[in-house]
RNA sequence: GCACGGGUAGCUCAGUUGGUUAGAGCAGCGGUUUGUGGAACCGAAGGUCGACAGUUCGAACCUGUCCCCGUGUACCA
């Protein structure tokens, strides 16, 4: 006899791929609910685009325009590339182009969605990830930008945080560009090994950094980064910068201003946040947390910011209308939730059915009989699902977290009563059909 | 992409200098108990030792290649 080879489907997912359980989705569920009281109250309006965009409509800008698709799922549909959304500002632009002329102006919009990111994931990061993003489209006042920093700000304390377990870093484009024009330094690469250089200080120190903008540097693992070779004098220009506590750019001292009259100030000025590089034309923002991140293992992770953004006030004109602004921020919610989870203590209530025990079969409609009876009175409950015997039975029901099982057996059903069984006390008691419900309730 | 560490039962993991039939705990299944759960006891079952090739009388173990996972790093809208 010829054994058949069996060919296992894998019960694996995709690497960055995540199934989430209750526990974390009530949590998020909650964000959400915090984050659109908030919009709500601060004027936006509701968007949803779809997941799949053409390529060319979000590809277009990508920062590393040598490689188009890098990093985002594509599949070819028909003659047309299709790609799903890498985040929602580059829909939102997309938006913007097709109802310049429906759409108020300036106009402002958030949204929440889902994203995709085709790239190795690291802890706390995944390949399909829920992204919250708002934006003003359509001006270039500068209100703007400050007021998406007091209202992430206002975001995060509604979901729990304290004040000193986060702040809102803020710099600007033209802090960078003055700097390099005081280092003499035009190439365009060179700029950029040194832009990102400088975004990983919060991570690795200035010492590495220095390294960075130096030779090179070797990271723990052995392998080797090669850096932006500059001189000593140019490398100490660089380092004087990063000291500066208050910022020299205009639009900086603007918004400083501003969130003064927000009586906002949980920010700082920190000109090492970088963000997009081909990105953001004026003031950008980030959102760090202030407390340690552990992974499932209980490591501490190097978790980054939660979320950023900044002004970038050529993206709609890619479309080929007119200059438009536009300033925004974005927010990883599940990242949010991972943090947040441990830095919290959420009081969920997770309801769990009250359980009716099946003795037989053929007493049926006798269990559907109450059953409707509770429902009818919002009680969440249901018949035992399975097949089996009471031990079986009481097994699910604890295994659920069920707060009482229902017995009704002959004996009962002879004097109509019903048996409760709390279980978490484990106590019983018989009580007429007519009290059952009161009974319940005092229970759950 | 690069570096380091992993991949053994459904899950978490042991497995000696290479040696015969590869182990445990948990879960699942059956029973002790056909009207009672939250770590009770007993029993049976469960494996291509990530894949392929090589070395060897003999490989879970050694070598090579590849795949997958984790961490760091690079890139990051």
């Amino acid at each position: 006899m010829e054994k058949q080879k069996k060919i296992k489907p894998p019960k694996e997912l995709p690497s960055g791929f995540e199934d989430r359980k209750e526990k974390e989705l009530l949590i998020r569920d909650f964000i959400i609910l915090k984050i659109k009281e908030v919009m709500v109250k601060y004027g936006f309006q509701y968007l949803e685009t779809p997941s799949f965009e053409y390529t060319e409509s979000i590809g277009k800008f990508l920062p590393d325009k040598e490689r188009p698709g890098e990093g985002v799922f594509s599949f070819k549909d028909e003659n047309k590339w299709l790609s799903l959304r890498y985040d929602l500002t580059a829909p939102l632009a997309r938006y913007v182009a097709k109802n310049f002329n429906e759409i108020p102006k300036p106009f402002k919009r958030y949204q929440l969605g889902t994203v995709w990111r085709n790239e190795k994931p690291g802890p706390g990061r995944f390949r399909e990830f829920l992204q919250f993003d708002a934006d003003y489209v359509g001006t270039k006042n500068l209100q703007a930008d400050a007021e998406l920093c007091v209202m992430i700000s206002e975001i995060l304390e509604n979901c729990g945080l304290a004040k000193d377990d986060y702040i809102v870093k803020i710099s600007s484009r033209k802090i960078t560009d003055t700097l390099f024009e005081k280092l003499k330094i035009q190439s365009e690469e060179k700029i950029s090994i040194i832009l990102r250089a400088l975004d990983k200080i919060d991570r690795l120190g200035w010492t590495e950094v220095k390294k960075l903008l130096g030779e090179g540097r070797k990271d723990k693992s052995g392998d080797y980064t090669k850096g932006a070779n500059l001189k000593d004098d140019q490398i100490k220009i660089i380092e004087n910068s990063l000291n500066v506590n208050l910022p020299e750019s205009e639009d900086l001292k603007q918004i400083i201003k501003i969130f003064k009259d927000y009586k906002f100030d949980n920010y700082k000025f920190d000109p090492s946040v970088i963000r997009g590089l081909e990105y953001y034309t004026g003031p950008i923002f980030e959102v760090n947390l202030n407390f340690n991140v552990k992974n499932l293992k209980g490591q501490v992770i190097q978790f980054g910011s939660i979320g950023g953004g900044g002004r970038y006030d050529n993206l709609v004109s890619n479309f080929g209308n007119l200059d438009y602004p536009a300033t925004g921020i974005s927010v990883g919610i599940d990242r949010l939730v991972f943090a947040l989870m441990q830095k919290k203590e959420f009081d969920l209530k997770v309801i769990s059915p009250v359980m009716i025990s099946v003795f037989d079969q053929n007493n049926m409609k006798k269990y559907i009989e109450i059953l409707m009876k509770l429902r009818s009175e919002n009680i969440s409950s249901e018949i035992y699902p399975g097949e089996g015997k009471i031990k079986k039975q009481m097994e699910y029901a604890n295994r659920i977290n069920s707060p009482c099982v229902i017995f009704v057996g002959e004996e009962e059903i002879k004097n109509s009563e019903v048996k409760i069984k709390d279980l978490s006390t484990g106590k019983e008691i018989n009580i007429k059909n007519e009290n059952m419900v009161n009974e319940i309730k005092k229970i759950i």
